[in-house]
DNA sequence: ATATAACCTAACGTTAACGTCAACCTAATG
DNA sequence: CATTAGGTTGACGTTAACGTTAGGTTATAT
């Protein structure tokens, strides 16, 4: 397949962040695009890495945890040890998005609840509003 | 109902937080211990808001969108008009719960087959290094 | 009565994750 | 060829969410 590059302007309208965004996760070792004298330019594989950094930080992930998880959707170049301790750390982290979805979803329904008996008080305090007139 | 209250020492070994975070979270008007002299005693009102809070912390969400919430628990003393935006708020944050368990599924689903994936090549790795000894 | 333990306030320090701004480079355009 | 548009590198600023430390208060144990 061919690649497909961005400049970085592409890359924030695309991803709706800022440069100083895109920038600071290059400095953070997040991401890689090519250098053409200054300019950078992004690959299909900083698009993934992106992508996936934007989701990791929707579920409250650090840039810290994200980059452990980062490294797995992209195992080519690293020696053994490495290898293993970035799988060892995904399936930590694998844990822990499974709790937490677990607990997302007690949640959720806690909030239903919450919500439906606050409507209802809601048209009762509506009713005495009328009556009030 | 008795009132059982805690105190600052309780409540940190309860929920695992530093005293600090508790007074922090007061200052911002999160939970509302009863001052006896200066002494803070916690009720099984700030309790309830602490789990919260602590929830929310893990999924993500900021101080200041936890607030929002909250009120839903604790509706008695608000005005009609704040009572209403307290629901509307409490609505839109539980649609953004639901498309973040949504999108944490899809997530999950993804990181397990790149686990396996994985795994499959660390094996292939293993015997490569038999072989090389 | 004093010493200790547990609490308190006030205030400055820290870290992550960027925002903002100044000064520079450079490719393209009129 | 001058000017703009878009990119770049520092470097300092900002905000949230606490950590840390200093100095003061108060109930309890010795």
């Amino acid at each position: 397949m061919p690649q497909f590059y961005m400049n970085i302007r592409e890359m924030c309208e695309e991803f709706n962040v800022t440069p100083r965004t895109l920038r600071y996760y290059e400095a953070k070792e997040l991401i890689f695009p090519i250098r053409t004298g200054q300019r950078r330019s992004y690959t299909h594989q900083d698009r993934g890495r992106l992508k996936l950094i934007l989701q990791g930080k929707r579920f409250g992930f650090s840039l810290a945890d994200i980059r452990q998880l980062l490294n797995l959707y992209n195992l080519g170049d690293q020696r053994y040890t490495q290898y293993l301790r970035t799988i060892e750390k995904s399936k930590e982290r694998l844990k822990t998005m499974i709790s937490q979805r677990d607990e997302l979803s007690e949640a959720i329904e806690d909030l239903k609840a919450h919500l439906l008996h606050g409507e209802q008080e809601l048209t009762k305090l509506k009713e005495k509003r009328i009556h009030e007139t």
